[in-house]
DNA sequence: TAGATTGTTAATCGATTAACAATC
DNA sequence: TAGATTGTTAATCGATTAACAATC
């Protein structure tokens, strides 16, 4: 059990734990790490390295029992224990976050979202409250809430995100085209679905020319 | 202008251009690698090897011209001719991205979505076509889209996929939270926003913990 | 010419893969 | 014991950074 884990394995172990909830709903008892690396298309040393990372219950010639290693990738992703966030921007992708269900299976709770503009304000369908920005200050001394998720337009994207982190978000998902500029201790991800298209389509071009 | 520029490199250029066309219409004409390298919080050798990439345009003492980079970025990007893209599963995240105004200063246009309920079908908000999956083939016999998004439930994901597959896709940004098994020559980009928000949920507790 | 800034070559760093010893 | 499979050490590969020569 490394402690410090390299970026590129913890972006694949919830892919890991995706896999072994699925095989082990099926009554897989145990599994290799070559069966794992074909399944999901990985380097067999790859899989025993990334999961050694967070857990040390393989045996030779066995495997791995998929129960302990579902509940190492759990523990280690902090799948168990619950975590607060809240959504700043109600439009639709703001909204479809806010709503969505898999988040909770991540251990991720949406208590909410704040947007500027009064017509967004009430219920979701989820039943998840919609606000104004003006009320986060005192929401966020309660609840204390610390992971924030950016939706506004680009145009309010900096301003609001100061915003958040005056009143202590320090971690952001930031789904606006820009680089957010912030002070040294927070942490910023950037999110943008128009690129991660943009580039799939350059892939796909250079792909087909080189044939 | 290199010919195999490195994914990492790819993924930085959209922020340089985005960058670029906002000191642009600030009336700002050119720049050095170290001012953008500062505001965007790279290195800037890091910078002019990115640049160096795509461009060749940079003037010792002078810097970049930045309308020229801008071309240059456009050029390689590929924002400048349109590609058509698909989307299937018109659930809230499919819809939003639908009528998202993004993709097309990226050069994409999502031509409609498709989805097996017909309580979807209709029109979205942008006035985008929603029809049944049993249309796709037919309409991509004529029309020959090659990028799809998947935004379907896990359990369908896999099926979908094939199907997207079958009928002339090429390339998928992937939203549903499982691997996709796809033949070789198909490119899959997953874009999990439940596993994005639940490493950065981690990371924010390691740096918690460190200090 | 002198100084600033680019572009590139070499050095470092980190991640992946290969080889293999440990062990159930 | 023999064979399969893990875990780890060493080798390779690729990306970042540092150093510096080219040049406007």
């Amino acid at each position: 059990m490394a402690n410090n884990i390299s970026s590129n394995t913890k972006n694949r172990l919830p892919f890991y734990l995706e896999y072994l909830r699925k095989i082990y709903t099926e009554g897989q008892v145990n599994i290799s790490s070559g069966a794992i690396a074909q399944a999901l298309n990985l380097g067999e040393v790859q899989v025993r390295k990334d999961l050694a990372s967070v857990s040390s219950n393989g045996k030779p010639k066995v495997g791995y029992e998929i129960v302990n290693l579902i509940k190492d990738l759990e523990d280690y992703l902090g799948y168990k224990d619950t975590d607060d966030a809240v959504v700043f921007g109600a439009g639709k992708l703001g909204m479809a976050l806010l709503d969505y269900q898999g988040f909770l299976e991540c251990g991720l709770n949406l208590v909410g979202a704040f947007d500027v503009d009064k017509k967004k304000h009430g219920v979701s369908e989820s039943g998840k409250i919609i606000e104004g920005n003006e009320y986060f200050p005192s929401f966020n001394k309660d609840n204390k809430v610390k992971i924030g998720i950016l939706c506004v337009p680009e145009n309010n994207a900096q301003e609001v995100c100061d915003f958040m982190i005056q009143n202590g978000i320090k971690a952001i998902l930031n789904f606006a085209p820009i680089h957010l500029n912030v002070p040294k201790d927070i942490i910023v991800k950037n999110e943008n679905l128009a690129y991660s298209l943009a580039l799939l389509s350059i892939e796909l071009k250079s792909k087909e020319k080189n044939k």
